[in-house]
DNA sequence: ACAGTAACCTTCGCTTGCGTAAGTTACGAC
DNA sequence: GTCGTAACTTACGCAAGCGAAGGTTACTGT
């Protein structure tokens, strides 16, 4: 039996710090940034407030480290996704991961869907998902103009994609008697596939000005 | 000239609670519910607090009302549009009707991307954009069924048909430099539809189990 | 045994922001 | 004109929550 076991006690300041992140996560995915209270995370660590201070500098110093790790932990996830096999395997596997990731780490997934405290801060409006897009459009841009389409309309289809799977990947978590994550996963691939993969060469409105008279 | 615009000064009853929906929209937009305040609603209004508590009861009740209307701003906008034509019409009209909206009321807009306050509430989470999804939902699913497809993955379609929209219209409102709606309508619509033009009647996924050994 | 240090706690100041109580000003009716 | 009412104000009570100052406990090496 190892000391920090006997009655949950003193940690070395590296294991409090995960378990702080860990702690952190779970409030924040609960309430939200501005909602979330510093005291309910200590609590729920069974330590008092001023430890949260040492190790991260306060409130939006946790936050930002908690949102860091999971941007990075996400990333990671589909980048060993679509390593290898057929563009559309690639594709397949990508969302996949997205899904098994939202699944196996709910808080973090929820705060990812949130708008970060840097929001505020710089005016403007990065938030996390639309980055994840802009990588996507980087992607679709090149295979589009080999492809001979306007490149230009690229990152509609990426944000799109991301559009589509994340929010499926919410109400999928959050839905009691949820399918399974490779059901999801190939339904929503076949449809951005086949939507992809069919796409006429420039679409444009089917008329249709005669909205009532 | 009428007595109200003077020098801005007293307004009626009716007239102060519409302004106030008018600002308070704008300022939950800006700052999402926790952060708002009833300060800066009232100032911005011109007024004093507790004429915010007079009207609407506080914080609470006054966001209430005005996600309320916008919803059923929406939802009506989006009836009219899918009133008449062929389905695909349909479908790349009632897109371009949610873009218009997000266009036209980017702070009612934002205001649904964002979970109400009731979240907390009752625990679970109704979500605005996912009872959204749940009535497209129910068209797909009896669409599904008449087509012979499995009408229980209908709502994974409905999901990610509005989680696409949704996001796009995100990403397009607060990028410079955005395309017309019809631009971005036409296109996705045109990914959803070919998607689910060309969709297999039952999507596995491509095996690929070999994940690094 | 007995420093020394890392982990942790109790207490506090201070601001912000919700909601209310009591009083004040304009305006229309008669 | 003066009376009543609807619109609005100033002032306040009170709780929550961020962050810091200073003190205390327990483990570690010698």
């Amino acid at each position: 039996m190892t000391k920090e076991e006997r009655h949950a006690g003193r940690l070395t300041a590296a294991a409090r710090r995960a378990q702080l992140i860990e702690v952190g996560r779970a409030v924040f995915a609960k309430h939200g940034y501005e909602a979330t209270t510093v005291e309910e995370i200590a609590e729920r660590a069974r330590i008092s407030k001023p430890i949260v201070y040492e190790h991260f500098g306060g409130k939006e110093g946790l936050y930002a480290v908690i949102v860091d790790r999971e941007v990075e932990h996400i990333v990671g996830r589909i980048v060993d996704a679509v390593i290898a096999g057929s563009p559309r395997e690639r594709l397949e596997q990508a969302v996949l991961a997205f899904l098994s990731y939202a699944k196996d780490r709910p808080d973090g997934f929820a705060m990812l869907l949130r708008d970060a405290p840097l929001t505020k801060r710089r005016g403007e409006m990065p938030a996390v998902m639309h980055d994840l897009a802009d990588r996507v459009g980087g992607v679709f841009t090149e295979q589009f103009r080999k492809a001979g389409y306007d490149a230009k309309t690229a990152p509609i289809y990426a944000h799109a994609l991301v559009g589509m799977v994340a929010f499926v990947g919410q109400w999928w978590t959050e839905s009691r008697k949820p399918p399974s994550p490779e059901t999801v996963a190939s339904h929503v691939a076949a449809l951005a596939w086949m939507g992809l993969r069919h796409l006429p060469r420039r679409p444009t409105l089917l008329a249709r000005k005669d909205r009532r008279p």
